[in-house]
DNA sequence: GTCCAGTATC
DNA sequence: GATACGGGAC
């Protein structure tokens, strides 16, 4: 092997490290997490259209409207009048925009499987991703929100937690693309659908509750953590994202 | 960059 | 009252 090719190779054993370190830390915290709280694959990929943007407590209610009225399902939604279900959905926000999503997405899948997700769970991930990425109102971070929770896919989820977690310990840039922050977490560590699962609901947690817009690292699990792994790269996120605080 | 929108939390 | 939320389309 080249000279080259070894600093690679253990530049790449290195961010593997960091990545588990990460996990170890928010998962001695906070873990098991016991993702996604849907109780039927269905239920989970109508939350993660019900959930764009939007805090969580806000999508219970709307599922919890969407089952009273016997739609919390995707041949249900595919039969029911959008300004129905908008009307249903209204705690969960976008009441109008997000209607029209789970019609466009409920429409799919009874094409695809009749609305009976299990029928896909044996299919390749990449191509059922493209076709997700088609359907109105399904972007990345939803599509693979239903690979990963509602398939048990071996797809790293993105979302507006990971990318800030990650920018303020020097693992990205702040304007990484998802592709680019889902390939680091992929090419890093082993496809283990369990383990992906359980990571992207940590990193989730560790979010909520610290790696707010204005961050509280005094009592994060992943400030001594990270420091371990990056301590240069930390110690320079956090000059520029705790203007006031040390 | 702007729009979509109700709800919780400070 | 202001901020933030488990994004995506245009």
């Amino acid at each position: 092997m080249g000279n080259s090719a070894k600093k690679e190779t253990s530049a790449r054993a290195r961010q593997t490290a960091i990545l588990r370190a990460i996990f170890d830390a928010a998962f001695e915290r906070f873990g098991p997490r016991h993702w996604w709280p849907g109780e039927t694959d269905e239920e989970i990929v109508i939350g993660a259209v019900l959930t764009q943007n939007t805090a969580w407590a806000n999508v219970e209610k709307a599922i919890a409207n969407l089952r009273e009225a016997r739609m919390l399902s995707l041949k249900a939604l595919d039969r029911a009048g959008e300004s129905e279900v908008a009307q249903r959905i209204r705690p969960a926000g976008y009441y109008n925009l997000k209607a029209r999503r789970l019609k466009a997405l409920a429409r799919f899948l009874v094409e695809r499987c009749d609305g009976n997700l299990s029928r896909l769970r044996h299919a390749d991930p990449a191509a059922l991703r493209a076709d997700l990425l088609q359907v109105y109102g399904v972007g990345p971070e939803t599509a693979d929100s239903i690979l990963l929770y509602a398939l048990s896919m071996p797809i790293f989820v993105i979302d507006a937690y990971t990318r800030r977690i990650l920018a303020r310990h020097g693992l990205a840039r702040p304007n990484a693309s998802y592709d680019e922050l889902q390939k680091l977490f992929q090419s890093n560590l082993a496809p283990d659908a369990p383990y992906y699962n359980e990571y992207h609901a940590l990193l989730v947690a560790v979010g909520h509750r610290h790696c707010k817009p204005t961050p509280r690292c005094a009592d994060c699990p992943l400030y001594r953590a990270a420091l371990f792994a990056t301590r240069r790269s930390h110690a320079e996120a956090q000059r520029h994202t705790r203007p006031e605080v040390v």
